[in-house]
DNA sequence: GAGTCATTCTAACATTAATTGGATTGTTTG
DNA sequence: CAAACAATCCAATTAATGTTAGAATGACTC
């Protein structure tokens, strides 16, 4: 075999294994996915497509060993094949918005009422240990059960309204999901807000805030 | 501008960004790029696909940020956009290796004749330092120019069979070329042996040395 | 300013990917 | 074992991408 067809498969398996992930839906699967595993119709309806396209591209995620999938009675569970996969999602959302104008364009347009002042993940969880904050996690419970920032109280965005009683007004909420490509914690701050809460968002998520890639 | 309009968009930013490194031309043409700055001309003859073609891929790159143009002459000069998409190239194939059994088999196939059992850049830099070793460098001379391993030498593979009576038999030598995807230290490393030199590979490049990931 | 040379553009074609609806498989539950 | 249900497969349509050859652009050279 010459040296170029050698060079030709080897760059054409790596270009397998991007191109599994380079498509809008299979990014915001493999989002879904990072936060806990999750069945074809979970994943179908946060991501609010047809359970047929949902399975399509997990079969296509799965062919390039991102996604593993276990059988739990009729469901098929799919789960992130690893945690370097959840972290490549992080630094492919940091890089382009690093470097897309027109996505850091769409990410101010969409930046929430108010933003946190505390800049680093050590100092959040310290304030809500010492209950200086009411750090909230507003993903869906099943996301808090499987990984949650220490301190943090579940409270998911679709129940935020019955139980939003258990909360302070005297003392600031920080709220948080699964990351700055979900609007949970953007709503959350929002509705808060107009009920005369204290509340601002951290914008990262579990994986980001513990995957910090400064030096 | 509903929750899931913004969504896509968002999704869709970053996938313009994946998509435009997801293809095996794209990834060769980063590799090539990583190492140092090339005219069109010099990336068609390196990555051997055509002119035309070359620009075209060159034209996806460039509008996602991922490379810049400069003007020189009659030439336009290509270089990565910054260090981190050069980074990304690395993580996507240290990923790629360790997650795809075919690039796995791929690799083992081509394993070199032999590879050095240095394992720390650190140990290897040293070695070359206090001249234990030859640390050659057989990647073309403007690449080396551009950066390289301190204490190597500079010996291009094309020039290998010309200048190879300035190695001594009787200490190790060592070669390193563009990384793992590259065949030229594996044909250094051949054709010296052949000649009854004691030589051996160090499997990463430059980019790769000098982002271990390793915690 | 005509000619040369590097690069890009254009148009055409071939290939591959995304998406949908309906049929199919396989598991669970009565 | 039949009904119910989750998920996948299949076939067909549409959209996007890769590739080539040749024309066009734009910079430098004599």
């Amino acid at each position: 075999m010459t040296n170029r067809q050698i060079k030709d498969q080897l760059f054409a398996q790596v270009a397998t294994l991007t191109k599994s992930i380079a498509s809008p839906k299979r990014l915001e699967l493999l989002e879904l996915l990072a936060q806990s595993p999750k069945t074809v119709e979970q994943l179908a309806e946060e991501a609010e497509m047809s359970i047929a396209l949902t399975s399509a591209h997990l079969k296509a995620l799965k062919s390039a060993q991102c996604v593993r999938v276990k059988q739990e009675g009729k469901y098929r569970r799919y789960e992130i094949a690893n945690e370097q996969i959840a972290q490549l999602w992080v630094i492919l959302h940091r890089l382009a918005a690093e470097q897309l104008p027109e996505l850091q364009q769409q990410l101010t347009d969409i930046a929430p009422q108010r933003t946190t002042d505390i800049d680093s993940v050590e100092e959040l969880i310290s304030l809500a240990e010492l209950q200086q904050i009411q750090l909230i996690d507003v993903r869906p419970s099943a996301e808090f059960a499987h990984a949650h920032l220490p301190h943090a109280l579940s409270l998911p965005i679709h129940e935020l309204e019955s139980k939003a009683d258990s909360l302070a007004k005297d003392k600031p909420v920080v709220a948080y999901c699964r990351g700055p490509f979900c609007l949970y914690a953007r709503d959350a701050v929002a509705w808060l807000n107009q009920q005369g809460f204290n509340a601002s968002q951290w914008q990262d998520g579990v994986t980001e805030s513990h995957y910090n890639d400064k030096p």
